[in-house]
DNA sequence: TTATTTTAATTTGCATGCAAAGTATTTGCA
DNA sequence: TGCAAATACTTTGCATGCAAATTAAAATAA
């Protein structure tokens, strides 16, 4: 146990903050075209793969908090994307319903990916096969540590 | 351009996100010993390196914004940990300045790495060694993209 | 059936991340 | 020298992330 490792450097854990905010922060600008922020637009992805889903299937989906997500879609639905429902069968659940502004919003984002894969320049699909392979194995050893 | 790249499986950027959530999460039992959060945490490794560095240079190596820097520091110098100082020779610069006790928490953050490394039980160092690599051309990328 | 426990969401308080505006200082240029 | 432009920070407003407390409803046990 010796000091070289509390370095930055040396910190996986800060490469992968510093990843994930800079590229959070690349989305804002084609983002801001839609009128949604990175986490709505999450949100977004999850609702045009799978609509009508509780508030618990979409925070396991997006794995974003729940708390936040009540928020998320409070503000999501203000604008008009998306509408939540009581389910009658169970009243203590939600059901997330994409409008039709919602749906008609993944034309206008079908575009992003490209807009951002543009900027990798040093990074070709091997590499980010691979680094998504690596990050899934991050993300599961971390889940549950309850 | 397919709808295909809209979903949420085949967003490298989603993982990375929820990589750094559950990361930073998973840190914060441990620096919760340390009365610290994990951008402080970033901030002291930063100042352990170097000390008495402008809050420029911190924003640099940390990559932390500069605004929330204002703040976080003003939190570590209410604990103690460090005093901020004008630079006698620019006064719009400050210098960041570890107390001792900011000094002596090295000692007791020394098995942090360890612990954090611990939880990883799916992925090797070589694997560890190519994630930083691939993050660091992620970041490079990213960069100065004004 | 009633009481207890569990589940699903919401609310609250605190700590950022980030953009944009504001404040001192210092530089640089006419 | 004097003033505009650039620097180095700070402040403000908004949107989360996260833990903890709260509320409502359903499931389970007694």
């Amino acid at each position: 146990m010796s000091f070289e490792q509390l370095t930055l450097k040396n910190q996986l854990c800060h490469r992968l903050y510093m990843a994930s905010n800079s590229i959070v922060r690349a989305y804002r600008e084609p983002l801001m075209k839609l009128n949604i922020t990175y986490p709505q637009y999450v949100v977004m992805m999850a609702l045009w793969e799978q609509d009508k889903v509780t508030i618990a299937a979409l925070v396991e989906t997006t794995m974003i908090d729940g708390g936040a997500m009540t928020q998320i879609l409070k503000k999501m639905a203000d604008k008009g994307l998306l509408e939540i429902i009581k389910d009658q069968y169970d009243k203590r659940k939600r059901l997330v319903d994409l409008t039709p502004q919602g749906q008609a919003l993944k034309i206008k984002a079908v575009n992003i990916p490209n807009e951002i894969s543009c900027q990798f320049s040093s990074i070709n699909s091997v590499q980010a096969g691979q680094l998504m392979q690596l990050l899934d194995l991050v993300v599961n050893d971390l889940a549950d540590k309850t």
